[in-house]
DNA sequence: GCTTTAAAAAGTAAGCT
DNA sequence: AGCTTACTTTGAAAAGC
């Protein structure tokens, strides 16, 4: 019955890394003036690149968390690429990072409206504020993920770990939610 | 009596301080809030329950007394907003709401969507609207309810700009400041659900 | 629990012209 | 009345308070 296939697109990506070894945060930041430190607010440094544009939290202890990427393998090139330029600035890394991908965040779009009140009654674990947040919120757990789903039929999907998670994830809901009738087609 | 909550703890004395502290603060907040006991019977419960599931350890008291107090009011459908009982209880807003949907999640609480309907007469009464405005309001939200434009709006704004088209069909010298302080939403909102109604309701 | 990062969805809010 | 900017919600990691 859908009408057209659900449109997805990767919006954020998350990785932690680690070069198992300890880094001198006081040391990148003489020599790239462009990062962020301020160890009283917060001990990590932040590494930005242009292309990806994404932002690298660096910590002492060597681990890292780089955010922003479109893709699993762009928030990997982009570890890779910060780690490359510590080392051309002269800041001894022994190692390759050990990267993981984090967390996922996508954007979609269902081919049609949704019923949010009636899905909020039907929907198991979720719920529907209004007068807090104008998305109905929905605990997926095979994917185990979590929904934000707008009376627009666009939704954001977070807490995938595989890119394939994530269509998975937005594939069962909109099955579920024409299963239920929940969807609005035409207008 | 109190120690039945949970027979398995062996640390009955503090269960016992904790929900006194918390029920005394259920009955301030009954007066300040002006609801009935049988609200109050349910945030109790509601409390009770959160406690036994271990929900209140390393979190604030009262702000689990209000969230619950909330969730009380929400499923009696008693016109109460999350301002309301945060103002009451002096904790942040963000806060009552962050540990009523702690609430909602772990003991798996379903409650019915705030019907705007029901906030007719609070806006109503605060702003000093006839009665037949008030009619013609519940007129205009039945009306546009289900023409499915009330998804993801807030129910406050949505009764606030019916209630505005009320007044001004019939009459009623009542302007958007008024309505949109009685209701707590701006008049850039109530502009916002007025369009909405004006393009669905053809007004 | 908080602090910092990034990004989307849609609604509401606040400041300025 | 607009426009801009900003805040609400979701997820996860990092080190330390």
């Amino acid at each position: 019955m859908p009408q057209t296939k659900p449109m997805v697109s990767i919006e954020n990506v998350v990785a932690s890394a680690t070069v198992n070894q300890t880094v001198n945060l006081n040391l990148i930041t003489q020599i790239f003036p462009d990062v962020e430190y301020h160890p009283d607010q917060f001990p990590g440094l932040v590494f930005r690149l242009k292309a990806p544009k994404t932002a690298t939290l660096i910590f002492s202890s060597g681990k890292m968390v780089c955010t922003g990427a479109k893709s699993e393998e762009q928030a990997i090139k982009a570890v890779r690429n910060v780690v490359q330029k510590l080392r051309k600035g002269g800041i001894p890394i022994e190692n390759d990072p050990i990267i993981e991908i984090q967390n996922i965040v996508a954007s979609a779009s269902l081919g049609g409206k949704i019923h949010l009140e009636l899905a909020a009654r039907i929907l198991p674990r979720s719920m529907y504020e209004p007068e807090q947040f104008p998305g109905l919120i929905h605990r997926m757990l095979d994917p185990k993920t979590v929904i934000l789903l707008f009376a627009s039929g666009k939704l954001v999907c977070t807490g995938a770990k595989k890119e394939t998670e994530v269509y998975r994830a937005v594939t069962n809901l909109h099955t579920l939610l024409e299963e239920k009738n929940l969807m609005i087609y035409e207008s | 009596r109190l120690r039945t909550w949970d027979s398995r703890s062996q640390v009955h004395e503090p269960v016992d301080r904790n929900f006194r502290q918390a029920f005394s603060e259920l009955d301030r907040l009954k007066d300040k809030l002006a609801v009935g006991d049988a609200v109050i019977e349910k945030a109790a419960y509601v409390y009770r329950k959160a406690l036994e599931k271990g929900l209140v350890r390393g979190r604030s008291i009262s702000a689990l007394v209000a969230a619950a107090l909330y969730a009380a009011c929400r499923d009696t459908e008693t016109p109460r907003t999350l301002k309301d009982v945060a103002n009451a209880s002096n904790i942040k807003k963000k806060d009552v709401a962050r540990c009523y949907r702690l609430l909602i999640r772990e003991l798996d609480l379903k409650m019915p969507v705030v019907d705007p309907v029901k906030c007719v007469a609070r806006i109503a009464s605060k702003a000093g609207l006839t009665e037949k405005t008030k009619r013609k309001a519940l007129e205009i939200l039945k009306k546009a309810e289900e023409g499915k434009i009330s998804a993801g709006k807030d129910p406050m704004g949505l009764a606030a700009a019916a209630l505005y088209v009320a007044c001004v069909m019939n009459g009623e010298n009542k302007t958007q400041k008024d309505v949109a302080e009685a209701a707590g939403v701006t008049e850039v909102t109530i502009r916002n659900r007025y369009k909405g109604l004006k393009t669905h309701l053809k007004l």
